[in-house]
DNA sequence: GCCAACGTTGGC
DNA sequence: GCCAACGTTGGC
């Protein structure tokens, strides 16, 4: 059973369109524990949803799916990276990544507000104020009914 | 650009 | 181990 997920980039910095273009991505720079232990939780093949943060509007502009597991991200041991920390030790690091490949951008970008507007998608972490966890879990029929409303469709396997 | 809500840090 | 202060997220 694959697990599913929300991850948001502000798309100034890292966009669906630049995964597209890159064919597969580290999800380096993640510096909070819940968020870094859901990326832990992952397995090969879960699929994610890639959000769009701080823009306008904000929303669901794609689908990927986790191509590596969880392993040290390198920009914490690097002093000229916004995302160095001191404190992580390369025989204990702090920080994880995933990789990531793009699965297919939404034909139809779904923004917050319509996720928000949508009966269906009650209790949809991304929607809840003030909830700014950058790597979520989605429940089955949440993922299911986004995919619908950005129009996208999963191979049958 | 504002600022509420949050997570983290560090003094005690 | 509490909690105030701080820095950050992210919608608006």
């Amino acid at each position: 059973m694959p697990k599913y997920w929300l991850m948001k980039s502000e798309p100034d910095v890292y966009s669906m369109d630049m995964l597209a273009r890159d064919g597969k991505q580290n999800w380096d720079g993640v510096r909070n524990y819940t968020a870094r232990n859901n990326m832990r939780a992952m397995a090969l093949g879960d699929l994610a949803l890639f959000y769009h943060s701080s823009c306008e509007p904000p929303g669901v502009a794609g689908l990927m799916r986790i191509s590596k597991l969880a392993h040290p991200d390198p920009s914490q041991f690097d002093p000229k990276s916004p995302y160095y920390d001191a404190k992580s030790k390369r025989e204990a690091p702090r920080w994880d990544m995933v990789t990531v490949e793009p699965v297919q951008k939404a034909p139809t970008f779904v923004t917050l507000a319509e996720l928000k507007a949508d009966p269906k998608l009650e209790g949809m972490v991304v929607r809840e104020r003030g909830v700014r966890l950058s790597v979520q879990p989605v429940t089955p029929q949440h993922f299911a009914r986004v995919l619908d409303l950005a129009g996208l469709r999963l191979k049958k396997g």
